[in-house]
DNA sequence: AATAATTTGTTGCTTTTGCAACAGAAAAAC
DNA sequence: GTTTTTCTGTTGCAAAAGCAACAAATTATT
């Protein structure tokens, strides 16, 4: 959740506000948008969950990033090479705000206050970007399969300030979010759990060591 | 390079700057930074080279970040726990610029040059920060050395504008910023050779492929 | 409430990757 | 210009991760 503003505000008055604004509603697994090179969109969920996937050659799925309310997206944060699509799929029904960046950046004509209130917070938002994404790449550069879930793990842990939690997707997505094999990944879940390092039921974690 | 304002003015000016701003020289493997909590450091590399390192307990180094000339790198990117410690090495001699991000963002009271420039091109410079992380996760992300290998080869291919091009590290080094196993990457760049992808003398790659 | 679809959990087998150790080449230091 | 250090290149073996396939459980859909 990168936005400090007072959203409520934000989106109760956003029916009065500038054109150029879109919101929208998807159902789960609608396709939010489709990453395209110098269209430069930016976009906050305001509702719901999405993903940000990429499919390669060989079928594999990545999650390169999974959203929830209030964290931003869009083009403006690629450099888009056309080797690979990048989707936002809907995990759930959710709400999204669109705007153009070059509105943004170069104040909107309208001067309205949405782009003006978005335009004072973008360097903070962005640089809450940073940090989630440097999160991501110390998660991604751990060694084995073991590495990458307690470190997971600690990041639910301190992000939801308790030993135990409910992961905030499948087994299934986590997987491809840490970009292993999903039956690895199982089977080092049941060492985890004969090793004594966590509980398990379910999709519910229990975190036993200090 | 993030920085599109004119570094050289902005360099000349500097001995007449803001006294808030440190340049410092650093030689080869010398430490330029360690990561620590609260300082929100802010650096620009004038000139050289560095990477940003991190060891794990198994006594694996990963490159996190190599920076060469105007790149800019620092604390104030980074959400620190003090689970592992992140540092800053010199790779040649290099020279390096030490601001504070509190200065930046609420106007130093010096209103000098230096940080007012800086404060205005802040958002660009993270938004191309970003830009790299996420070509970084996407590198990451790939299932295969090989498709690492690949994947690398195609971003440095298309910053050089050439099908051929040496390195910027040594093999050792790329296997720390690929985070995987230095033989197992030399045995896959000599399959690389062998199936027709890739011409290798030394630290020189030529890209056979299309 | 019944059926369909998705997700979890498991396993045998294969492939890939990592580890360790060392020789030769290249680069840096003296 | 010789010595020392770092880097490249290679290999056999061990360990880890991926693949495929399926049953059981759970969750959606009608």
């Amino acid at each position: 959740m990168y936005l400090n503003l007072d959203i409520n505000e934000f989106v109760n008055n956003f029916e009065h506000g500038c054109t150029k604004v879109q919101k929208k509603i998807f159902s789960k697994n609608e396709i939010i948008t489709s990453y395209i090179a110098k269209r430069n969109q930016f976009c906050i969920l305001l509702s719901g969950n999405a993903d940000l996937v990429r499919y390669d050659l060989n079928g594999n799925r990545t999650i390169v990033e999974h959203f929830s309310k209030y964290d931003i997206f869009g083009e403006m944060f690629y450099n888009i090479t056309t080797n690979n699509e990048l989707l936002v799929e809907a995990r759930k029904k959710s709400e999204v705000l669109f705007y153009s960046y070059n509105d943004i950046k170069q104040k909107c004509k309208n001067n309205c206050k949405f782009h003006q209130i978005l335009s004072e917070s973008l360097p903070e938002l962005i640089l809450g970007k940073v940090m989630d994404l440097n999160m991501r790449i110390e998660l991604l550069t751990k060694r084995s399969i073991r590495d990458k879930l307690l470190g997971y793990f600690s990041l639910v842990s301190n992000r939801t300030l308790s030993k135990s939690f409910t992961l905030p997707f499948p087994l299934t997505d986590l997987a491809d979010y840490l970009s292993i094999d999903r039956s690895a990944m199982m089977r080092e879940l049941k060492l985890l759990k004969e090793d004594g390092f966590i509980e398990k039921v379910g999709n519910r974690i229990i975190l036993l060591y200090k």
